[in-house]
DNA sequence: CGAGAATGCAAGTATCTACTTGCTTACTCC
DNA sequence: GGAGTAAGCAAGTAGATACTTGCATTCTCG
């Protein structure tokens, strides 16, 4: 029996490479191993297919996160951000696609945007703990942050294949990146005791 | 006559929607008011109407560039990323699509890449002679910090759309990115002497 | 082993798509 | 006004595509 698993498998490789309207069903069948006709009969339609494929990947994978308790920010971000990176990087010839077809697909629109706010909102919340904690600028704009955090991240992902050299050697990028970061939001590790302390600058 | 443009922008504005396979010959005709034989008659054939449409796209259009002389790194940045804001804006259309078919057509990966390391590189350089005058942190990384801003850029361009709470509003998103980068870089006025003064942080 | 289900194979259907062809009409310019 | 060129129209071609149908083969399980 043919396991309903390989052809979505299949399909989402065909899909990775040529988007919708050039996944045909011939090449997904030559992909998965099996008859086209064998498509229709598990999935209905190409259509059904794709929006199954769309809808099964992804479902169950656990968000890269962030501790409740920021102890190292340094050390903690640097682990998001590797683990975000992946993330993407897996989730990018999907990502290419659907993005270019969310006006005639919603499956496309719903798939696209998944996750996006959650990283977003939990590096907000994270940044916000820091300052709490005295651990990150008061007047840092946290909102912001997390925008550039996670553009860096999803431009890294996305374009490092297009302008390679442009960016930094993948096995330092997170790590540059972070530090990067921590200047920006002045983050440090905690310390004894909260220390009031703002920058000031000419600027 | 019909204009040889006419055609060019109509099947600009089909394929921004569609991509390749999607803008058909026939889409094009409509979109242009033109019979669909005449399309073939101006360009020969689809492919080399739509690679012309990618080549004079942007051909002779102005990169935003940065002064060869740093005043006031927060205006100069600001009107930066204003400019190029609206210029990715522009091209994301294009642009989803072209990622999407770089391996399936050469055009698209040039088109791609256009500009983007001219950008990276004039970042980089502007930041250097913000180090030697003392604007900027000594230890600011500044080739990371070019990739911030412009994956920042590309982010917002690219995905506001998708995702639109997650954004700075519009007509201060430019002003918030300037304003937490010049943070990330120790970006400063000239002074009447360079400062040589480096940030200690416990971190 | 046999029945039922799953899958393959081959042929076919209807529609779409890039493109061509021949003739007609409209436009431009000398 | 007439010649030449540009563009429209209609019909058509060949290939691609999603999908269906009928029969044959293979697989699974009681």
């Amino acid at each position: 029996m043919i396991s309903r698993e390989r052809i979505l498998e299949a399909a989402a490789r065909v899909y990775a490479k040529h988007g919708f309207r050039g996944a045909t069903t011939r090449l997904i069948a030559i992909e998965a191993g099996v008859n086209e006709v064998t498509l229709f009969r598990t999935f209905g339609s190409k259509g059904a297919l794709l929006e199954a494929v769309l809808g099964s990947n992804r479902a169950d994978v656990v968000q890269p996160h962030l501790p409740d308790e920021p102890q190292d920010p340094a050390a903690e971000l640097l682990e998001f951000v590797n683990a975000n990176l992946e993330h993407v990087r897996e989730l990018r010839p999907l990502l290419i696609h659907t993005m270019g077809e969310i006006d005639e697909r919603p499956e496309a629109a719903e798939f696209a945007c998944r996750g996006r706010r959650m990283v977003h909102d939990a590096i907000v919340s994270y940044l916000r703990k820091l300052q709490q904690r005295g651990m990150a600028d008061q007047d840092a704009d946290v909102e912001v942050a997390a925008v550039v955090l996670t553009g860096t991240v999803m431009s890294d992902a996305m374009a490092r294949s297009i302008v390679p050299d442009v960016y930094p050697p993948r096995e330092h990028a997170a790590e540059r990146y972070v530090s990067c970061f921590l200047r920006m939001i002045g983050g440090r590790k905690a310390v004894a005791a909260p220390v009031k302390k703002s920058r000031t600058r000419s600027a």
